[in-house]
RNA sequence: GCCGCGUUCGUCUAGGGGUCUAGGACGCCGCCCUUUCACGGCGGUAGCACGGGUUCGAAUCCCGUACGCGGUACCA
């Protein structure tokens, strides 16, 4: 290998980092670390009608949540004039770069690849409705109408020299040239071809002076030497004016790679509105505060579209590293599959030990309390800030839950006592002669000295109790969870007494006997 | 409309001319475990879009059709 492989994840500040790109900064990554390369950030700010405060940092902190931790970029974001980059291509802010945009542009006129248009938008506009029919719902600014529009191909020396001197706004466009096969390799998909007659003229600088897409990435990457373009398929259409921007400006292209598109369910790309409404979350933001498992969503966004070729499925950071190669992505679009997104998470989360996973639901509860609570009572205070307690909720919730909120969920009746009985229980296991059993092993537990309430022999009373009556297990359990839990399933009931100490059941029993 | 790309179980995918009566995973269903539920174990359900070629042989190669997706901005 010639040289040493350098790509860029290039987000545009337009909004909060959608999760497909996080797929795209992570196949970068992957790809990066796998030929010893360097992973480069790169934020595409050209769009100041789009821009969005919060965006780059947003960007940044979910980056580094998931654990993708740029050789080069943006290290922090203080505001607009300050921003600390590390390494030796920057800025990194296109926003900040745009002089060597301007001369490129100027360049390529010079070249005769390119020309000045004084076009306004409206003038655009009403030549577009004038050849707009149903088989041309779109017509271009191209070899056939750039003759007809206003720019330094069509206007004379004095009319130019008159809109120089006025100051008139104007843009730099692509002289795109026709009968022309544009053609390249794609690493995903192979040899791809377009004809130019296909392509427009292309706005390469804009009114505002800052460079269109099209004109950034290719200077930038260039100018940072990136040797792999690793971004998603929605670019492949764009890619031949890329190619035709190399070739005036005398450079090498970049190898490149487009990735098949994330899905919604319903088809489609996954776009915040749809993937909302289905229940998916869009925003990397999201799954941070929804506590996602950052490397079960890594796990995840990786299989979506690439596969080591086995049937392994659940890999680490490391081995992703290892077996990744651009050959092995998919060509078609990945659909989104939530539930299997629970089913990484609920690996990965029972893999962790029950002390992190506790630091992490008291950090959760400090954050917005209990699920459906206003305030915490004193119990629940008291509880939510005990982590050996927390731990004993992990230990008994952790094989039924998916996501970290829903400990808090399924575990509310550890925090306090049930509020109602679930009817359907009630109905079921809540007959004439339950009382009188409930009270028996009431009375039965509550001579336990503390070190004596534990699940094992809380379940030998029971069971002596049931023996001695001659019923069925399942006749004094299923009350006896019903009046400590308010629910008619859930942990093993001996170990959810134990943790809920002795007081805390005599009472719950005592309530359940009154109001049942 | 035009241009481009794609199409293996519901979903993510393996498979790249014979080893494919197409493998794995998620989901779903059933059974076992558990005197609850879940976890786990076992089993099942379900797929090469269609039509032509090429070939002794095609899920795999070629062509066409259909369908899907992307692009068609002074947005990225």
């Amino acid at each position: 290998m010639s040289s040493k492989v350098r790509v860029r994840f290039a987000p545009s500040p337009t909004g909060l980092l959608h999760i497909g790109g996080l797929r795209t900064a992570l196949y970068n990554y992957l790809f990066a670390r796998h030929h010893g390369g360097t992973f480069v950030l790169r934020i595409e700010d050209t769009d100041q009608a789009r821009y969005v405060e919060e965006a780059g940092q947003d960007i940044l902190e979910s980056l580094a949540w998931a654990g993708l931790h740029p050789d080069e970029g943006p290290v922090a974001v203080r505001d607009e004039q300050e921003q600390e980059y590390k390494g030796n291509y920057g800025p990194y802010h296109q926003s900040r770069r745009r002089d060597r945009y301007a001369m490129y542009a100027s360049q390529l006129v010079d070249a005769g690849y390119a020309y000045y248009a004084y076009d306004t938008v409206e003038e655009i506009e009403s030549m577009r409705d004038r050849l707009r029919t149903a088989e041309n719902p779109n017509p271009k600014y191209d070899a056939q109408t750039r003759m007809q529009m206003r720019n330094s191909l069509t206007l004379s020396e004095p009319e130019l020299q008159e809109l120089l001197e006025e100051g008139a706004e104007y843009v730099v466009r692509l002289k795109v040239p026709a009968g022309e096969t544009v053609q390249f390799e794609d690493l995903v998909r192979g040899p791809v071809s377009f004809e130019t007659e296909g392509l427009d003229d292309q706005v390469l600088l804009k009114g505002d002076g800052l460079p269109t897409y099209h004109l950034a990435n290719v200077v930038d990457d260039h100018g940072m030497e990136i040797t792999h373009v690793i971004r998603g398929e929605e670019w492949l259409s764009s890619a031949p004016k890329h190619i035709l921007l190399y070739r005036y400006l005398g450079w090498e292209p970049p190898a490149m790679a487009h990735l098949p598109l994330i899905m919604s369910p319903s088809g489609g790309k996954l776009s915040k509105r749809k993937a909302e409404e289905e229940g998916i979350p869009v925003n990397v933001r999201d799954y941070r505060r929804e506590r996602y498992d950052r490397d079960a969503v890594v796990n995840f966004l990786a299989l979506l579209g690439w596969s080591p070729g086995d049937d392994r499925e659940l890999l680490t950071l490391e081995e992703m590293i290892r077996d990744f190669s651009v050959e092995r992505v998919g060509k078609s679009g990945a659909i989104f599959d939530f539930k299997k997104l629970l089913w990484f998470n609920e690996q990965y989360m029972r893999n962790r030990s029950d002390a992190e996973l506790a630091a992490e639901l008291e950090e959760l509860i400090r954050e917005r309390g209990l699920p459906g609570k206003d305030s915490l009572t004193e119990m629940e205070q008291q509880r939510a800030t005990d982590t050996d307690f927390l731990a004993g909720v992990v230990r008994l919730l952790k094989e039924r839950v998916s996501l970290l909120p829903e400990f808090l969920e399924a575990g509310a009746f550890f925090f306090d006592a049930p509020v109602d009985f679930d009817e359907k229980s009630v109905r079921k296991g809540w007959k004439e002669d339950t009382p009188a059993r409930v009270s028996l092993y009431r009375d039965r537990i509550a001579g336990l000295e503390d070190a004596a309430f534990r699940a094992d022999e809380l379940k030998r009373i029971l069971t002596e109790i049931v023996e001695a009556e001659g019923v069925g297990f399942g006749k004094l359990m299923m009350p006896l969870r019903v009046a400590v839990t308010g629910a008619g399933s859930g942990p093993d009931l001996f170990e959810t007494l134990e943790l809920l100490g002795r007081d805390e059941v005599l009472q719950r029993l005592g309530t359940a006997l009154e109001k049942l």
